[in-house]
DNA sequence: GTCGCTAGATGAGCTAAATTCATCTAGAAT
DNA sequence: ATTCTAGATGAATTTAGCTCATCTAGCGAC
């Protein structure tokens, strides 16, 4: 039969593996550091292997902890939304989107009181998850899916595609040696690496976008490691990348604020096709007018 | 942020639900029925509203137990492969084969003996879950899918697929007052039905086998209740019906065993399009001799 | 270099959450 | 009717998980 860990100390490691701190985790959890402590420990000899490399410093995942991780951070998000969804003092009428994480945080929510001046009246919640929430099993009222072809959900439509895009901040090509000009000239750089999806081997990362460019430009000297930094968050990825740390790869349409303020700036022209973004419900839906005003606004907004 | 209940109650519910009995929960979770009937009490505190309805008995779910549970119980599937895949003393060169759960029992495992005995060699886990386990992830090293349209998955292969006919056993039909010619002559029976995927409208059900039957022969009566008898388990539907207790519509696939032996007879002609079942598993995996030898003998056996 | 300073480890003791025990009730089976 | 089983309920109890106190490694400032 099943055999599972204690679900506490999976909870502890959720959180740990999230802030990359024992000490936030156990903020987020009302309870000490040392309970959190514990809790590792335990998981970790349940294992039979640590999850998190603690030195050096910097408290970092290990090979197992970071296979685990999104598989029990996705599996949280799907277990509180379900039991949201279950509760029946849920407040009513609310219109659930579900996004990918990232694009939550950098396109949906900033963009979020342009849609309020148009619909004041519709009560909103936005789900940042890169869990596939259920909507059949009524999990969310819509959902913005990310991937290579479109869903085979009856009513699911393409709202647009994204493209991969070296980019970092202004400040850090000024103070560089030398402007860039051809793409060997970005080694010189730190690059900055995030997971991004794991399922896809294609996944548009350096070592996908160096393929690309090498296979214009054959000069380009192959590096051992094809990234100086890397996180497994993209959010925190691009808040390095704007904090001027070095270069990443990443989508056009994720950082298009950040790309049109000038916070951001393409570092180099060669491209990687990425994803396309769509927009998914289910028929019939007691929302229906809600889920269209939505999709109106978010056409609109394209 | 997140807001999750006791996971010691989701526990307690899924076992629960999945037994549709406290005490069999309570024998499973090593516990007391007390203990079980506590912690459900707490999680239908936390959701406001009943996930069981108790009496009349026998123990049931409630709409929202019943819109709860596939997703905890997909969610503990998957926790719990991910540990074991996590896991360092865990039995090397395994060949780990997960597939849906109703064809895993009544399909794979009665074929197993076959297999070992090509194949004395090869250790093998069976994962049998609805649950889509994560074969990137390495929580498993093959996966049988099942459903409409090939995997999107590079390595991905068609093997057969199903149809579905109203089928029961044959001593049922001998006691019937008379002998079955017409679709409608089918309601006189018990109509058993299972939920099965509750994520596609067109589910090949009681209801779409009527309507269907109906397109052909106009004079089948309408009916309040499309069924007579539900279950939530494939499996537990399956052994009702071998029992007698009424027709289903099953999976020529799942039930084909019994169609053989003749513990099972196709009750009427007309059948509904089912699903395909694919071997999928991941390119220049470390395995690869054996998902291949696994992959042999899955298309010998069609 | 040395001197903090912070994050986490470790082990003993404590607390509250989860379990059991004893008792009670509804429904099913005989 | 009578009996039997599954579950409900509330008080008592156990133990898992937490805190506290203490210790160590690494990092940064001077």
């Amino acid at each position: 039969m099943r055999k599972l860990p204690p679900l506490g100390s999976l909870r502890a490691f959720e959180a740990a593996a999230r802030h990359l701190s024992f000490k936030k985790a156990a903020t987020e959890l009302g309870v000490t550091p040392t309970a959190i402590s514990h809790q590792i420990r335990l998981l970790e000899d349940i294992c039979g292997q640590p999850l998190f490399r603690r030195r050096p410093r910097p408290l970092a995942l290990s090979g197992a902890g970071e296979r685990l991780f999104p598989v029990i951070r996705n599996g949280f998000d799907i277990f509180a939304t379900a039991i949201e969804s279950a509760s029946a003092r849920r407040g009513q009428r609310l219109l659930r989107v579900t996004s990918p994480n990232a694009f939550a945080s950098r396109w949906l929510v900033p963009r979020l009181p342009q849609w309020r001046t148009m619909h004041p009246k519709i009560p909103m919640e936005i789900i940042g998850t890169d869990a596939v929430l259920d909507l059949r099993a009524g999990n969310a009222d819509v959902a913005i899916r990310y991937a290579r072809k479109m869903p085979p959900d009856p009513a699911a439509q393409e709202l647009f595609r994204d493209s991969f895009f070296p980019v970092c901040s202004p400040e850090l090509l000024a103070k560089g040696r030398r402007r860039i000009e051809r793409a060997a000239d970005l080694l010189q750089y730190p690059l900055i690496h995030f997971d991004w999806m794991n399922r896809d081997p294609a996944a548009p990362t350096w070592s996908q976008w160096l393929a690309t460019a090498r296979s214009i430009d054959p000069s380009i000297p192959y590096t051992e490691k094809a990234w100086d930094l890397s996180f497994r968050e993209e959010l925190h990825a691009i808040d390095a990348v704007v904090a001027g740390q070095g270069i990443a790869v990443c989508s056009d349409v994720v950082v298009s604020r950040e790309l049109a303020s000038g916070a951001l700036v393409k570092a180099h022209a060669l491209s990687l096709p990425g994803y396309g973004f769509y927009l998914v419900s289910v028929p019939n839906h007691p929302q229906q007018p809600n889920i269209e005003a939505f999709s109106a606004w978010m056409n609109s907004v394209v």
